[in-house]
DNA sequence: TACTAAATGAAAAAGGTTTTCAGTTAGCAC
DNA sequence: GTGCTAACTGAAAACCTTTTTCATTTAGTA
């Protein structure tokens, strides 16, 4: 199941929130984008479409789409939060280099099982996860090495 | 390997930088702690036993631990980091409520065969990795129905 | 004891995020 | 269509966390 932006609007008027101009446009914005985008990116994006939206509806929509579950919401180092869409078939973790931060997707992360045993044992429904690796790339190893 | 006081003053020297009361009262608080500690938590508690110590002094601090790989950074949602003391023997992780934020932590992650394969596909040298699992417990599930 | 690089704290600056509020609009009833 | 109302928007201000700057102090060493 992917999420169209019908899908989306769907859920929006579901839980009884407005389709707006704005919220189209921002909607659009992550929809096509394979990146992680910030709030800052995303409204950098929609102003091209969008002259005058202001950076606060980003973050207002944001909120709603994450709470209904539409986009995952990303940690990374730094304050700078991300926002994905949600697709399944793309879902992928990271690897990242704590010097260079280089950032190399991936996307087997077979955790089903610990979820299914984590969810057994706490009674949690689980609905996501977030699965980072940090280390050294070569390039930067080898600068070590050398310096 | 436990990281004691002494191991990790040695680290500090080891690295060129001094150990100062400060630094001291700073690293004795994170050591004493089995929670995850965000900076203006650190300092609240250190101020108790070092009054007029700046908020400066412990992101400075932070940054250093990190840096030398003694502390853990996190990332949980809002735009709040804490910081763990890195306790091999505590490794854990978290199980977050989406809605309530209870927070359930977990010892056995179980990713070390991934680790080596996406080490020997990328060349990484992984040193930590970042799991948590996001979900609805079990009292917010029923709050959910029950509206 | 004297020296120097490193560390500290106050204050200001810088970012990112949230709140407030007056004006606008989407969705619905008629 | 017309009107109504709750929801939404944008500007500005407030808020918080984190970083930078700079004058002063201090740890570690000779
Ligand atoms: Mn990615
Ligand atoms: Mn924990
Ligand atoms: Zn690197
Ligand atoms: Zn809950």
């Amino acid at each position: 199941m992917v999420y169209t932006e019908k899908r989306i609007e769907h859920a929006l008027r579901q839980g009884g929130y407005k389709i707006t101009p704005q919220r189209r446009t921002i909607i659009n914005a992550i929809i096509h984008s394979h990146e992680h985008l910030t709030p800052a990116e995303i409204h950098e994006r929609v102003r091209r479409e969008h002259p005058g939206i202001g950076l606060v509806t980003i973050y207002r929509t944001l909120e709603i789409l994450a709470e209904l579950g539409l986009i995952c919401e990303m940690h990374a180092g730094g304050n700078c939060r991300s926002y994905l869409i949600r697709r399944p078939s793309e879902h992928h973790h990271h690897l990242i280099c704590s010097d260079c931060a280089t950032v190399i997707d991936f996307t087997d992360c077979d955790l089903g099982e610990l979820e299914r045993r984590l969810s057994k044992e706490t009674s949690f429904e689980i609905s996501g996860h977030l699965l980072e690796f940090v280390g050294l790339c070569r390039k930067c190893r080898e600068k070590t090495m050398a310096g």
